[in-house]
DNA sequence: GTTCGTGCAAACGGTTTGCAACAAT
DNA sequence: ATTGTTGCAAACCGTTTGCACGAAC
């Protein structure tokens, strides 16, 4: 596990213990989990931690680059901790998602909207579990 | 146009005046609209149409394959009646959703985590509307 | 002592649900 | 008569907001 003290401190973020105790779960996991998941998992540690603080320091830490929400699952936001670029596979049946790696697939050919300028991209794939 | 009324027929979906109306302006637009933005366009003509009732068709209409639910912008699904494969544009400022031709982007690499399979995918592309 | 962060509850926006009235078969 | 559809309001769920209390500078 990283110094997340270090990371917070470096991006400008007073690290109050409950800022701590959701970026010590949220930027250490590759579950990309909802803001209720954060706060349901870091409340086992923190019992006095409120929903609001949650939202406050997910959307904090998302505005300071050290999280990325994303927009994949029907219904809520997930965020990931993975902000370098790179793919996601969406399972269709438990909305369980998982990251894929940006070199496992390649996007040929430039394209964007007349009038529009692309400054991000990914794919976003949609399957389940394999039959067996 | 198409026959919107034979299509609902042939798709085994009882056309009702509401279905209709729905229908007609969903099936017709590349505008990607969310439920909400129907609801207010259809009312025009259709004064008495309730919230209610455009979510069942909306519903009715993915589930018998007429239309496409896409989850590419925060807040609120969009519809899209471009069932064919293609790929979407967001304009991160407005929202606004454009479609982007299959062909535009070649995806290389088949990809998927071990234990699952891909059953569909797409390129995400995000950005603005060009400065100058 | 002013600024910043937290917790609570209320508010909000998108969507679903329960139900009574009503059509259609 | 039964089955399916509509409209309304309430419920629900994810998220934001208002505000009073408390902590940190």
């Amino acid at each position: 596990m990283v110094d997340i003290l270090r990371r917070l401190r470096q991006s400008g973020i007073q690290p109050t213990a409950q800022r701590l105790a959701v970026a010590r779960f949220v930027l250490d996991t590759t579950s990309h989990p909802t803001a209720e998941e954060v706060w349901q998992r870091v409340r086992r540690g923190s019992p006095t931690l409120s929903r609001a603080t949650v939202y406050n320091t997910l959307n904090l830490l998302v505005e300071k680059g050290l999280l990325k929400a994303q927009v994949v699952r029907e219904g809520a936001v997930v965020f990931d901790a993975h902000v370098a670029r790179h793919h996601h596979f969406v399972d269709e049946e438990t909305g369980e998602i998982q990251d894929v790696p940006w070199d496992a697939v390649k996007v040929v050919g430039e394209w964007s909207p007349r009038g529009y300028e692309v400054q991000d991209y990914q794919v976003v794939m949609r399957g389940r579990r394999r039959a067996r």
